[in-house]
DNA sequence: AAATGACCGAATGGACAAAATGGTCATTTG
DNA sequence: CAAATGACCATTTTGTCCATTCGGTCATTT
């Protein structure tokens, strides 16, 4: 068979983001780098935002298989909780396409680019809320909306990673998940 | 005595900012609106965002005996902050001038605007974080750092009441006090 | 049938002039 | 003479062209 230009393109284009963000890329400069007539893009995606859409949805994949690897059955809920967020925000903090867009959306906030990182959020509040719902079912936890539960926990460990830098000095892996076992585990009531 | 030029021009710098923002009010505007030449305004404020700056640091006042009001000694810890931060953050909400400027930082991000909003969160941690502290000194709450434990509750607040609405229906303020309370002070764990 | 690039209307951004703004200060006022 | 003022200045911001670029289409080629 002849080249899988579809692959091609989407690896062009993921490439091509990631470097320049989505904005400053343009369907031209993707063709270009995947060795491809610019209407060929347009037989495979119904525009640039699908393309986008597209990359992030596998990307999705990626990220969860990296939470799951970070878990193991055997430690109890809030550790595997923890690493699975923990996991996963470093993830998208080092990988170059969602800190670009991170980035992106932050200093233009192209819409595209926000509706994408959203579906990212909506993605990792699901892998979160289900685990709870696991643990509620197996009795490691006390029943709670899991939904506002796995929001909450996602929040906070944001407010934690990366708001907590901007006025002090960084919070240590290990200081986290204690944080994390004494507020949403064990309570601060005495 | 002659009529008190400074409030006068607090006053209508106060309701120009409320009104069409920081940035979209201009120092003449001001002088009009308070009666005074443009330059009296120099005479008693450094710069506009210095102007600005006594505004917001008059309202903490105002905020911090809102939120002081709505709490009552008798009742345990985990209800006094609640009722705390629900006033603290319905008042940033329904008043005018820091609904605007929150809307203004949001959409384009004004220096000067951001900074003034930084001092407000900032005040708002140090008076939660007090309690936190009388809190733990009477043993109502085991022993824990209390700047991260009045940052982490504000970011919960804020997720609570403002976030989650941009893809849920909102949570009543008793559904928010009972989470807190959950989260903060029972915990998770059975 | 799949791939392509010339082509199109819309969006973007650079250049530059005009208007507006924050802040100063010599002059006026009471 | 101290307090108040508004004309004035340097700097930004805004408005307006216009040339360029971009996303997306489609007639033509492979």
């Amino acid at each position: 068979m002849t080249i899988d230009r579809k692959r091609q393109i989407i690896e062009a284009a993921a490439q091509s983001f990631s470097q320049f963000g989505y904005k400053a890329t343009t369907m031209e400069q993707i063709a270009k780098l995947a060795n491809v007539g610019k209407g060929t893009i347009y037989t495979f995606f119904k525009n640039k935002e699908d393309l986008l859409d597209e990359i992030i949805s596998s990307l999705i994949v990626e990220i969860k298989e990296s939470a799951k690897q970070a878990m193991d059955p055997h430690l109890p809920f809030s550790e595997n909780v923890h690493r699975a967020l923990y996991r996963i925000l470093e993830f998208r903090q080092q990988h170059q396409l969602t800190a670009k867009l991170l980035q992106e959306v932050r200093s233009i906030g192209t819409s595209a680019v926000q509706e994408v990182l959203k579906k990212l959020d909506r993605a990792i509040i699901d892998f979160i809320r289900e685990k709870i719902d696991i643990a509620i079912r197996k009795g490691e936890i006390r029943p709670c909306d899991s939904e506002i539960t796995a929001f909450l926990m996602l929040k906070a460990y944001i407010a934690l990673i990366v708001d907590w830098e901007k006025d002090h000095e960084p919070l240590s892996k290990e200081k986290i998940a204690e944080l994390f076992e004494l507020y949403f585990l064990k309570g601060l009531s005495n």
